[in-house]
DNA sequence: CTGCAACTATACCTAAGAGGTATAATGATG
DNA sequence: CATCATTATACCTCTTAGGTATAGTTGCAG
């Protein structure tokens, strides 16, 4: 597939005529006939009903139009970012995050970072932890924040600090009348874990709390991540393990209990490519170890 | 530029390498070096640093090569779904929502809608009301939902409902002393409206009842959307007129009063083509009635 | 139902440019 | 500084995008 069918389909389909989309795109109407044929061909679907005036977009004609629409609309947008950081000598830097960590106040920091630095700009992922070591190294993201570390030649882990863990129920559960829980009695209840792919996973780090403490999970449930794990304590079909954080993240439905053992607690990580030696990468970590553990500088 | 252009930028940038990158293209090197040079061209921005080895991206380089990539996902993911939508004989539609009702409970419905109906997909668009009448008579999406009438050739108004209007204020404010609030007393506040462009928006229809009952506004704070507008109310910068269905956005440090006067409201308008003829789409509106509005059967 | 206007598809030609080969230029390395 | 690895340049070939002419459809006025 080429750019330049995108493009005639998107005008054809605006149009709904084949002559003045051509007339449009400055060229002869045959030729165009053929790309959207051909485009057609590609993709194994008829997506103009021809035989009916004005033509018609079919179903799927509908759908790839409007999504042509918009990737026509980000290209344009890339190009005229790509072109504007380099003129305004603007450092551009990739940030990876852990969908926990991006639900927590740490994406308020960078946007803190971002007014006071006029220079730099930054783009958020959430990429999961066995996704970001492929991200730094390919160059995709500068910076990679998770809760696992990463034991991959040419990746440096920093520890940023150490988070106490709180457990999710619902709010109709009789539990929140506890001021806090042991992790035994948490034994009692059905574990929500996240994720579930790809391992090794949060549910892992989850799972070696009970572990380490000689205690056997029994009933666990498996779910694709904190915002799902919140949701089905929410609806009581369990309890789940987050780190405090997310707290952030109210409803109604449900309530946060602090866990006795103060020693479970799930550590911060960010994560670089051992050669950065960008001053500008330098500079951002240096802000985030300071807004985030302040005690920890040396 | 070229969609080419782009395959061949992820491989260079990815791999670091020219030759290897060719050699994973199935082309010769030479013409890849070209193309690349090509696209640096139209950009006008440099891309890679080749005077070192192994090479580097620039900063210019690694945001468009994080973009790129995303592109080229998603012209996948396109590609496929396009071909899936006709190979399943699966019927899709497009709906444009203005943002305050993509908050509320009728996404919700749809997702109801779509486990219902196998053969139906919807995809969900948060479109402003101005841009509501091209969208739908472009074909962009097949009905819209929006507060403010549009009176456009082509496009039939269809009245869903009529919502209260309730006050969004700080928690800190003295104002949650209160069980309710009168148009008057509002006016005490900085009425923060939203959003400012483009225009006519929802803060015309506040204006305007305020206006029909001979209130003269003095201070007001214009910002982007109802999310924002939220926001500011919580920081204690002003108070914010919101439909009540928005209540679903619960935050500790924001609380909604209702108002004395329980005529101030606000229509819930859904948009279709007039000549729009399609069973599908007419059976989603009539389930989308029936949901919201029971009264107003027929 | 017929003939005309408007429109799209087909056939075939031309020319731009994508890709190939050979080779020069340049950065890394001992 | 010589050598290896890698990228750039020069030039050729051949694919294919786009042009022109024309045939085939559809919709509509009469």
């Amino acid at each position: 597939m080429e750019l330049r069918q995108l493009k005639y389909f998107e005008a054809v389909a605006r149009t709904r005529n084949f002559s003045r989309a051509a007339e449009e795109l400055h060229i002869a109407q045959p030729p165009l006939s053929r790309q959207i044929q051909n485009l057609e061909e590609e993709l194994g679907v008829l997506l103009l009903d021809r035989s009916s005036r004005p033509m018609k977009l079919t179903n799927a004609g509908a759908f790839f139009f409007e999504q042509a629409s918009q990737l026509l609309a980000k290209i344009d947008e890339v190009k005229a970012a790509t072109a504007k950081l380099s003129s305004d000598k603007k450092l551009w830097m990739g940030v990876g995050f852990v969908p926990s960590i991006l639900y927590s106040e740490i994406p308020g920091f960078i946007q803190n970072w971002r007014s006071t630095n006029e220079k730099s700009e930054i783009s958020l992922f959430e990429l999961l932890s066995p996704e970001q070591p492929e991200a730094l190294l390919s160059g995709k993201i500068d910076v990679g924040l998770g809760r696992l570390a990463i034991d991959v030649e040419g990746i440096t882990n920093i520890h940023l600090n150490e988070e106490k863990m709180i457990l999710a129920v619902s709010s109709e559960s009789p539990l929140v009348q506890q001021n806090s829980i042991s992790m035994e009695e948490i034994l009692n209840h059905t574990l929500i874990l996240y994720p579930s792919t790809p391992r090794p996973s949060f549910a892992d780090h989850v799972m070696r709390h009970f572990q380490v403490r000689g205690l056997t999970v029994r009933n666990t449930y498996e779910t694709t991540g904190v915002q799902a794990a919140i949701g089905f304590a929410a609806a009581g079909m369990g309890v789940a393990l987050v780190p405090e954080s997310v707290v952030v993240l109210e409803r109604r439905d449900v309530a946060y209990l602090p866990l006795t053992d103060e020693s479970v607690t799930t550590p911060l990580l960010m994560f670089i490519r051992t050669n950065n030696d960008s001053p500008h990468v330098k500079e951002f970590i240096a802000y985030l170890r300071e807004r985030i553990n302040p005690a920890a500088q040396v």
